[in-house]
DNA sequence: TTTAAATTGATAGTAATACTATTATATTTG
DNA sequence: CAAATATAATAGTATTACTATCAATTTAAA
């Protein structure tokens, strides 16, 4: 996609960072290179103190940007549901029947993500990766109820509605809009995981989970 | 459920522990001590010196029957996987009807969990909590491919893959089965962490996922 | 343009963790 | 009873996840 929109900027909860990592050519760094590491070593592999010196400076530099490791994934997990609502968004905006409309958000949600321009400090291919197998350790922790609070998930909660939304405009009436909408989402992230690791489990080992999810949507709520 | 089958085990893949836990007291010590202390304090916080003392032993002991706390997380999935197998296969055995047994085996792998006294050592209703919140982290790393080829992952393979034989038997022209048979298992999970901390996206929030799940398996299949 | 304020870099230090190693003491088994 | 094995106790190491301090540099305001 072509960069078009320059000024454009994901908005991501503030309870998530010290000092807006956006505010500063540091703070992009930071943001560039732990999105590299942690695609590269993994979260727990991942410190402050190899993501200072990859970037010229030093661990304490990052612990002003980021309280700790844990809130530096929150960020970055937050930004990809957020830039991910956006691309639901904008790829759905000019779709009339709400159908089609509900087969390109599973689309743009399920497929292999490519770069986005717009975002010159992000790799959202690697992002993506980071998603597949970072996200989960995001909430599963003992201090979810309080971060939810202090709303480190508003991102992710509002493209769970979003998709909800679409939902209900093709089944009014079914009953479970909002699992179902939180299905897809996981189900893209897991069949994406089970695809690089555990082919044996799963029919998309060769492609991308879209078919399967598009059909078991359409089928359960026709 | 009663206690009929004294000499039954629940067989772990050995990649998992250095010395088997259920040959002494002191192994069966460790499995009931470290499900309380990971349910209670999340697998992060847990430490093999809090957890040696709790049992009136000591970290070196500890050591001795597994290598470290990834591996002790993974022999208690692994065993949770293995028992839900063998719920699956005791409750679904007399059934005759492929559609009933599938909804059966969708139930219990939903449904809250309930203490089987068959195994002492092991408090189920807790050890599904812990699957609820830590089984990700068992295959969220950069170690999974090794593992897994030790066939650490096995008992969780097995269980999908007799869910899958499951929904054959119903539609042994859906192309999916091994994707829905990981969705059901999953999302059950899924599900359940939505209920008690994200309720505001999920329609489960007062019951188990079992009739949205049902729902869900039947339609996509039909 | 000078001064103050804020940002960054460098270094040091602490408590906790995840182990490893060693040795002494029980306990079991042959 | 002796030998082998299992456990307990202690000590030690490298790494991590920070916190604190201070100097150097950049930026912004008067």
């Amino acid at each position: 996609m072509e960069s078009l929109l320059s000024n454009l900027r994901i908005t991501v909860p503030d309870c998530l960072y010290v000092k807006d990592p956006e505010s500063s050519d540091l703070g992009k760094k930071i943001i560039a290179q732990s999105i590299r590491q942690i695609d590269a070593l993994g979260i727990e592999n991942m410190t402050f103190k190899k993501l200072g010196e990859a970037i010229g400076s030093n661990e304490s530099s990052v612990y002003r940007y980021f309280e700790n490791k844990h809130k530096l994934l929150m960020y970055l997990c937050s930004w990809y549901w957020g830039w991910m609502e956006y691309q639901v968004v904008i790829q759905c905006y000019s779709i009339k029947d709400p159908k089609e409309k509900l087969d390109r958000a599973i689309g743009v949600i399920s497929q292999k993500v490519e770069e986005d321009s717009n975002f010159t400090f992000v790799d959202e291919p690697a992002l993506s990766r980071i998603i597949i197998n970072e996200n989960a350790k995001s909430f599963l922790t003992k201090k979810v109820d309080k971060e939810n609070d202090e709303g480190a998930f508003a991102s992710y909660k509002r493209l769970v509605m979003r998709l909800h939304d679409f939902i209900q405009e093709v089944a009014p009436k079914y009953s479970y809009p909002k699992s179902l909408a939180n299905t897809i989402i996981e189900t893209a992230q897991h069949q994406h995981f089970l695809r690089g690791h555990f082919e044996s489990i799963t029919e998309n080992a060769n492609d991308a989970p879209t078919n399967y999810l598009t059909h078991l949507v359409r089928k359960t709520i026709q």
